[in-house]
DNA sequence: ACCTGAACACCGTTCAAGT
DNA sequence: ACCTGAACACCGTTCAAGT
């Protein structure tokens, strides 16, 4: 708030007047941004429509990383984002689960996509200025005792590769083949 | 820091003579979490492996939610619970997966893991007190109009017991279930 | 070696007051 | 109706000083 009004060149209770708290201002801007959410052309089968929609949620998760940690509350979505949902379960259940399987996979691929989209560092923005403060860094896992961890070790040195040729994508389609019924779909 | 020396009844500056930093100090005290964990006796079957230690990796999520966001900054997991990462890909490795998937599922797994684990609200205390000051809570979707959208609006009046339904071990099975090669267990 | 006090630059929010 | 200033109760951290 105080950070916000100085941008504005006011004062921190100037914005008091037009909403009531900070949670009433992040909600507005929730809906806000999920307003401004591109709603793509979806495909006829189901199983690329799940797909589509998710990752136009997670991109709109990496566009917007504070917004990930402000859902986490559990307070709202932005009403203007419901369509996503609505969307996915349809789909869900276009693709042969029952009302009940579909509600659950819908949950599965929210906390994965939630969980990845926290897990992504924000944008490297221009004003990251590379800082240079040392601070406190602990020594990362990198090089792991081979006799301890085997497997960790034989990973240690392509952990990078192997990171970045993960993608969104690859987790989502592990969930929707274990949770979708064999054959729903030609794959 | 100024919290914490005050439950020391000490000054704040005092906690800067044994850390540098107040991360300095989280890692610190996620290590300690780390030692304390407990370490499950594992079954023998691979898949069932899994399982558990993802379940006590929950479980310890559960337990101490402030751990989450720190971990998602990305800096370290406390090298006293490596050996869970260790037992994961090992067992999905000794599931069939190459090395190269096994670190993808382990990837897409500790996603969801951490994404449910920030969803799901902390213990109720005993010092929350039921606060009753109102705040802004915004309007959830408990009734989503059922033209727009058919599949929420059946949803709505059983969402709570279905999500009470919902359990981290069942969006996990769909994630081995996914990923793991077909009939790599008695399944 | 260990701790303190004062200070700096931050927060969200309340309350009484100004136009 | 809209904005302000002073105040309260917070943060993490630095710096010079005390024992």
């Amino acid at each position: 708030m105080r950070r916000l009004s100085r941008t504005m060149d006011s004062t921190p209770m100037a914005l008091y007047h037009h909403v009531r708290d900070k949670d009433e201002l992040l909600t507005l801007v929730l809906e806000h941004v999920a307003q401004d959410l591109p709603r793509p052309e979806l495909p006829d089968d189901p199983r690329e429509r799940i797909i589509m929609v998710c990752e136009s949620m997670y991109q709109a998760f990496i566009d917007n990383p504070w917004v990930v940690p402000v859902l986490a509350r559990g307070e709202l979505v932005g009403p203007s984002a419901v369509w996503m949902t609505e969307e996915i379960i349809g789909s869900l259940i276009a693709c042969g689960l029952g009302h009940e399987q579909a509600f659950w996979t819908h949950q599965t691929i929210w906390y994965y996509t939630a969980g990845q989209a926290v897990h992504t560092p924000p944008h490297k923005t221009a004003d990251s200025e590379d800082d240079s403060a040392p601070h406190y860094s602990a020594a990362a896992v990198t090089d792991p005792s081979p006799a301890r961890f085997p497997h960790l070790a034989k990973l240690a040195g392509d952990a990078r590769s192997l990171e970045s040729q993960y993608s969104y994508r690859l987790g989502l389609t592990h969930i929707l083949d274990g949770a979708l019924p064999p054959g729903s779909t030609v794959r």
